[in-house]
DNA sequence: AGGAGCATGTAACTAGTTACATGATTGT
DNA sequence: ACAATCATGTAACTAGTTACATGCTCCT
């Protein structure tokens, strides 16, 4: 059902079409929680049967027509009410920590290089999540930013999580 | 696809009936990956007709007739191909950041109570792994222990990583 | 007498993925 | 001519969750 309450709090923050989410699913926002627009046209058919938002149809020339959806008031009670109740604690589901797990039955030599390519995509991420940091936050962080901002903060923190992780494995395999 | 590699490793290690997986998937191999008990019987009927794993009844006194399931030939080939395979590097999806990054629009005074008990929770966790670790692997780690030992250390820092997150938004949201 | 543990399932449902579909405009 | 971008969907499928079901033994 969380798809549902990230696409509140991206309409919270701004109207937009269901094409317009999928492009924010493809990034900010997507980077903790990744959807497809078949998923999102979807869920915001349903929402609006809900009546947590609202859709307005815009005419563009040159461009298809598009509907853009609104969060509603009942929407934003819905958010409220969602932000007051206990979070779950999740458990990872991984499945590269299986294929880790599982590296006695496997292949040392092909594990080896997919580590390798898993620390070098994790150093990506930092790298834009940094960028991002670096841009969007250079000094005091608004109210108003501040989730997105901690999020950030949490995305960076992960990613430097991983990269040591997978740099102690590599440094305990070349050992071997 | 990936609870049958994980079913895999774990039958690799040692044979067992769904039970005994079920209250594995409760544990050690659960930390990183979950599964209900349905699930777990619905994907071992699957894998038994692909004649990945065997099953053989084992009668008991005292207790129900159990169903222990060993990995086959193909089974334990199917687990090589796979870990040859890159594995896909996986986005986080979290509900939890999903909040944080709506905290805006919810109740602060909630959701600083919240990642109070996420903060418990991942300190519990982390002080299960650190004493599963002492207990484990005081000294050297074997070959045959690596896989599930560098698991672990991932899960140490991902607790740790998630800890240090939990603060600093404790602090931040403590001076406003 | 009641609950916990052992043991295995079915049924109904929800969420999410993959493949396919359409059609206009803008840039190379 | 061809690809990319804008824009929205349907259809078929897979994975996973939740609720329900059964029945025996051991412990308190």
């Amino acid at each position: 059902m969380s798809l549902e309450h990230a696409i509140l709090v991206s309409l919270a923050e701004r109207s937009a079409s269901g094409y317009d989410l999928t492009r924010r699913f493809d990034k900010s926002i997507g980077h903790f929680w990744k959807a497809s627009h078949q998923q999102i046209y979807k869920v915001l058919g349903r929402m609006e049967k809900g009546d947590l938002v609202s859709a307005a149809v815009v005419e563009q020339d040159g461009r298809p027509d598009k509907r853009v959806y609104e969060i509603t008031a009942d929407g934003r009670h819905e958010l409220r009410d969602w932000t007051v109740l206990p979070t779950p604690v999740e458990r990872l589901r991984s499945d590269f920590a299986v294929k880790i797990r599982g590296m006695q039955f496997g292949d040392r030599d092909a594990m080896v290089t997919d580590i390798g390519r898993h620390r070098d995509a994790h150093q990506g991420q930092l790298d834009f999540y940094l960028a991002d940091a670096a841009k969007h936050y250079p000094g005091d962080v608004s109210d108003e930013d501040l989730g997105a901002y901690l999020v950030l903060r949490g995305g960076i923190r992960y990613e430097q999580g991983q990269i040591e992780w997978l740099d102690e494995m590599l440094e305990r395999l070349a050992s071997r």
